[in-house]
DNA sequence: TTACTAACCTATTCAACGT
DNA sequence: ACGTTGAATAGGTTAGTAA
């Protein structure tokens, strides 16, 4: 069992493959909408059929559209002050009738469940032809399963995704976003303000990935996006960084530490990746201000790496591979720079 | 690089069915 | 009546693709 097996996070099983519907079905799909954008698993059938596509890819779609003329709804009742259209009177629509899974089948479906809660297409095609039940009601079933079996083990390593590490809470959003978005600079993000990269850049593309992020995910800390663009950000705050330079790997102050250096001496930077706080250009009182956002900065990252090695200690009880020794390498470093020989090494996970 | 959107997720609710 | 669980929905995120 490698490790994103045991972790079902390091490395995400392959989706669908993503289909492109031409124009022709678009528009017959809109046609159908326009008479109804619930319909019935029966005309569902038949426009899968029609269109060569699955029954699911179809209930998808029609969901996607029907989220998008909720918005439009939505919109044109502000921008006209008027009351949203009265809906159709609900016809109740034929339900798929329930589907009777036999034990053979139940457990199949359990024994892959506790294997790996998040099957992909693949799994869940093996496990459509080992069981004779269409894929798209595998589907469901692993959803009602995660739904109602949660699981602490699931909790505990899916880092379940309203985060349960309250330092992780960057802001106080009432409707906290389940995931960083992974194409977010978590540079930026945690950056003091007065650093040149601070979060001053609300260009279109910025300004929207910023809306979307509240909660750093520690699953997506350790399972970066494995091109390394942002992966290192998270790494080290306590411990050294060693990142690979042009002349091999070189080691970095830990950016806590460096953060600590500058609050005791904020005039010192000596090389730190950290600037120093500029006392020339900056009003005392401003200065003052970035002096508490680093001490914010450098609680958080200690709550960070605390949480984090006590996770780490959970999910790998053979401390050696994630405790900070004299020379060890974290995993996250370690899965940075040799992802092959670290999934072999920490093959050492409890099995369940 | 950006916009679009299929695929996927969780949370919630409905409803069939067995007890 | 109640619990279990398959099906459906809403509303959100992720990631592949075309422009």
């Amino acid at each position: 069992m490698d490790l994103s097996c045991t972790f079902g996070l390091l490395e995400k099983e392959a989706r669908r493959r993503r289909i492109i519907l031409n124009q022709n079905q678009k528009n017959t799909l809109l046609a159908w909408f326009e008479k109804n954008p619930n319909p019935d698993l029966a005309t569902r059938g038949h426009l899968a059929k029609e269109l060569g596509i699955s029954e699911s890819q179809i209930m998808t779609w029609f969901q996607k559209n029907r989220k998008i003329q909720k918005q439009v709804e939505f919109e044109c009742y502000f921008e006209e002050s008027q009351a949203p259209k009265q809906d159709k009177p609900k016809v109740k629509e034929a339900r798929r009738s329930r589907t009777h899974f036999s034990r053979f089948q139940t457990d199949i479906l359990i024994e892959a469940f506790e294997k790996n809660r998040f099957p992909g297409i693949a799994t869940r095609e093996k496990l459509a032809q080992r069981t004779g039940i269409p894929e798209s009601r595998i589907h469901i079933w692993f959803q009602n399963r995660r739904a109602r079996h949660p699981g602490r083990k699931q909790a505990t390593a899916q880092l379940s995704q309203n985060s349960q590490c309250p330092a992780l809470k960057t802001t106080d959003q009432p409707a906290p976003s389940k995931t960083l978005s992974s194409r977010l600079s978590v540079t930026t993000a945690l950056s003091p303000p007065h650093t040149p990269s601070g979060p001053l850049n609300l260009s279109r593309g910025h300004q929207k990935q910023l809306s979307r992020t509240t909660v750093l995910q520690p699953s997506q800390v350790v399972q970066g996006r494995g091109d390394g663009q942002n992966s290192s950000v998270f790494i080290g705050h306590l411990s050294p960084v060693v990142t690979p330079g042009e002349e091999g790997f070189h080691t970095q102050a830990p950016l806590c530490l460096q953060i600590q250096e500058r609050l005791q001496d904020p005039g010192e930077s000596s090389g730190s990746a950290v600037p120093p706080l500029d006392s020339s250009t900056r009003a005392p009182a401003v200065n003052q201000h970035f002096r508490e956002l680093d001490q914010k900065l450098f609680t958080f990252l200690q709550h960070w790496d605390e949480w984090l090695r006590s996770m780490l200690a959970e999910w790998i009880p053979d401390e050696k591979y994630w405790s900070p020794g004299e020379s060890e390498l974290h995993p996250q470093q370690v899965q940075l720079q040799q992802p092959a020989s670290i999934s072999h090494q920490v093959d050492t996970t409890p099995q369940q």
